[in-house]
DNA sequence: CGAGAAATTAACCCGTTGGATAAATACTGT
DNA sequence: ACAGTATTTATCCAACGGGTTAATTTCTCG
């Protein structure tokens, strides 16, 4: 916590004096920014409960981090537990967004299985505290998910894009079976997952920084690969081009 | 738990008074036993730091919990830190013990495989604590394994095994690709574990328990199906061996 | 421009919690 | 049996942490 609201909205307000308004008649020591400061409050919770999970996070590191007054917390959003659902639902509410974005429809099978893969791969890579928030979540046995009608409402588009891919890839022969979408769902997410939330102790255990650039890579093509291997049947040639040379060499070494 | 700590040592004490000594001179208050003690400790230690994670965890509930006094887990293991990695240590150590027991070396390579899958999911499933365990540890980003010298001189027997099986079905062909061991490794343990430590939020999501007696056969099935058909090349015939005549029913109904 | 509402700050409250100190009791070897 | 040590109990406490109360300041709109 380097510095406390008051100083935030201090400089804030000099600023604007400074440029915009010319001759202030008096020296205003806050602004008033209600969105704004919802917004950097849910911003630093996110930080504070996904770095220290639930019981672990403060309230007042929480206020520290959102240059706001302690008070602000409660008067804008609610105490910890409300915070903390905010947070998550907020959380939620982002991936699913960016999932409508993703489409599949169009692709060929076995390419739109690869990309979204790639897509949750790239996606929890680019949001950890995402991947922090559901451990914490699930850690709580999802005691505040079942409370919010919101996000059961949130739908994933995933399962039904999946349910139409593989139809589609087992129609035209590319795809061997039928899986159940929602286990192929859980596998990709947790393939995914596991690496990432779990990369800290694993990479102790292995006794190498499995978040290397080149070990990412390496996973994301043993992933790809092992997906498509089983939906297709061809491991091997498909194994062998989602691998780059380097990968490559990776793995002869370690076999 | 159910007993407080002075009450079990008086139990105990009465009992052994009224069978073995007969008639003993005064009546002891408490009675020692130090190894009783540790063990205790740690086991309630280990509910508590599972079920609330590092920071949630209560010290005084893991006193009565272990039927103790506050005191005792400083006198017998050490701070809360020093108790949560003794927790985190014992952990590991029975997971590796159980893992050295599981012998693959004389099977089939397939069959070492579904072996393996096995073993993982119904150890997860036989200790949902050690699955909370890794995950508090990786929110706090492995801090304390990282100190932890004992569990870093722990190497899972699992990469060598897999190695070696991996090695033997390429050269019988019953594999198609000679995939890195620990690759698979983490994917394995990533099939099962992501499943489980997030069948709370995951249930929610989908609306359905997924740690219903049919939902677990069913996802064990598929990631047999799955790793097996990535390996073998021969996704048809392993999904439909994997899959039970009932859990072919709910995939058909989904799909 | 000024009064009332909205937003923010400042200060405090009090139960909780990890940890410590000291006294009491049980055991062990001689 | 008894002295010395190991183990356990009984209290205490200072800091922390979530939440609240009350005062202050800014903004808006008639």
């Amino acid at each position: 916590m380097r510095r406390a609201a008051p100083v935030i909205n201090a400089i804030w307000t000099v600023t604007q004096r400074a440029t915009g308004l010319a001759k202030a008649k008096r020296t205003l020591k806050w602004q008033r920014d209600p969105e704004g400061m919802r917004l950097r409050i849910l911003e630093a919770a996110k930080q504070e409960f996904s770095t220290h999970g639930l019981a672990g996070a403060r309230v007042d590191r929480i206020a520290a981090k959102a240059g706001a007054n302690k008070r602000m917390l409660y008067y804008h959003v609610g105490n910890k537990d409300e915070l903390y659902l905010a947070v998550l639902e907020g959380a939620y509410d982002k991936i699913r967004s960016e999932e409508r974005g993703l489409d599949l429809e169009h692709l060929d099978p076995p390419e739109a299985i690869r990309r979204l893969i790639e897509f949750t791969w790239n996606y929890f890579l680019r949001n950890p505290e995402f991947l922090s928030l559901l451990q914490t979540e699930n850690l709580a046995r999802a005691k505040h998910l079942k409370r919010s009608t919101k996000v059961k409402s949130m739908h994933s588009p995933f399962v039904e894009m999946i349910r139409t891919v593989v139809r589609r890839g087992v129609d035209s022969g590319d795809f061997q079976v039928a899986v159940d979408p929602v286990q192929l769902y859980i596998s990709i997410a947790g393939l995914c997952f596991f690496y990432l939330s779990n990369s800290a102790t694993l990479s102790v255990i292995f006794g190498r920084d499995l978040l290397a650039r080149e070990a990412k890579d390496e996973r994301l093509a043993h992933m790809v690969g092992l997906v498509l291997a089983a939906l297709t049947g061809r491991s091997a040639e498909l194994f062998e081009i989602a691998k780059a040379p380097k990968s490559r060499a990776a793995v002869a070494q370690t076999v």
